[in-house]
DNA sequence: TAGGTAGATGCGACAACTTTGCAAGTGGCT
DNA sequence: AGCCACTTGCAAAGTTGTCGCATCTACCTA
């Protein structure tokens, strides 16, 4: 679908395609990481082409970042924000909860504060089951 | 109480005593505001220091840090994390709601992952009720 | 109370990550 | 085919946090 580029008023070019192309295909994914698939089929791209690109497809509503640890953010296809994820503190690890999960927690903010919760946004952080078992 | 901190194996320097008062008092800080609160009796203080007495602190539980928005983190008190952050993505404000608010999301997942969520250490983040109503 | 020592501090260098300025390149319109 | 604004690559710089090392000092011990 090359029009859901231009349909969004931005140029098709081969290095922007391919970014939106590896974030849809590594679900999560930091910038170094999009820019390590992105060089599979596209050597020379830059990093900070990577950054740009995902900036710009932010805003155009094709993406979204989110933030599963301490560090730097990753980003998702904007269609496949439909969990919200685990993260364990001990191990790292990064599981996933269907974001209806938290419905009644997001109501109850919004009724008691007024206030629109986006879960996945942020990661849920917490102790995976098996890090719970070796304690 | 200066002997909260050599209880813990901690010496008692005035650089790790003032770290310890600012976070106190501001609530929720970075490591740089904590830094300009010390400044203020401690002049000299360094930013390294403030890093490594937040890290000290926090090993031996009297403080703790959690995440509210896309940069670093942000202290505070260990016995002061009774409630949940609200952070609004538009303007960045930070409420807060009590921990209970969340008591029933934890405990379903929980349940459903046997993942033991830890609710403060992550911002809630979404919009608040002042940005809604200006959309 | 003086002295020794492990731990703490200050300082500068360094590292990781992200942003920015600018010149060269190119997609898309005419 | 040609033009122009948008993109890219590159290098430099900004940000935030960490590290090594020499110096200093809190605290224990005699």
């Amino acid at each position: 679908m090359p029009d859901e580029l231009r349909d969004r008023g931005l140029r098709l070019t081969p290095q922007r395609e391919l970014v939106l192309a590896a974030v849809r295909e590594l679900g999560h994914a930091n910038p170094e990481e999009i820019a390590e698939m992105v060089r599979l089929k596209h050597p020379g791209i830059n990093l900070s082409t990577v950054y740009r690109n995902l900036e710009t497809l932010e805003n155009v509503g094709l993406v979204i970042h989110s933030h599963l640890g301490h560090g730097g953010a990753t980003y998702h296809a904007a269609d496949d924000i439909n969990h919200l994820h685990l993260v364990c503190g001990k191990c790292g690890s990064v599981g996933e909860a269907p974001i209806e999960t938290a419905a009644q927690f997001v109501n109850t903010i919004a009724d008691d504060y007024s206030f629109k919760t986006d879960v996945t946004h942020f990661a849920i952080h917490g102790t995976c089951a098996r890090c719970l078992e070796t304690l």
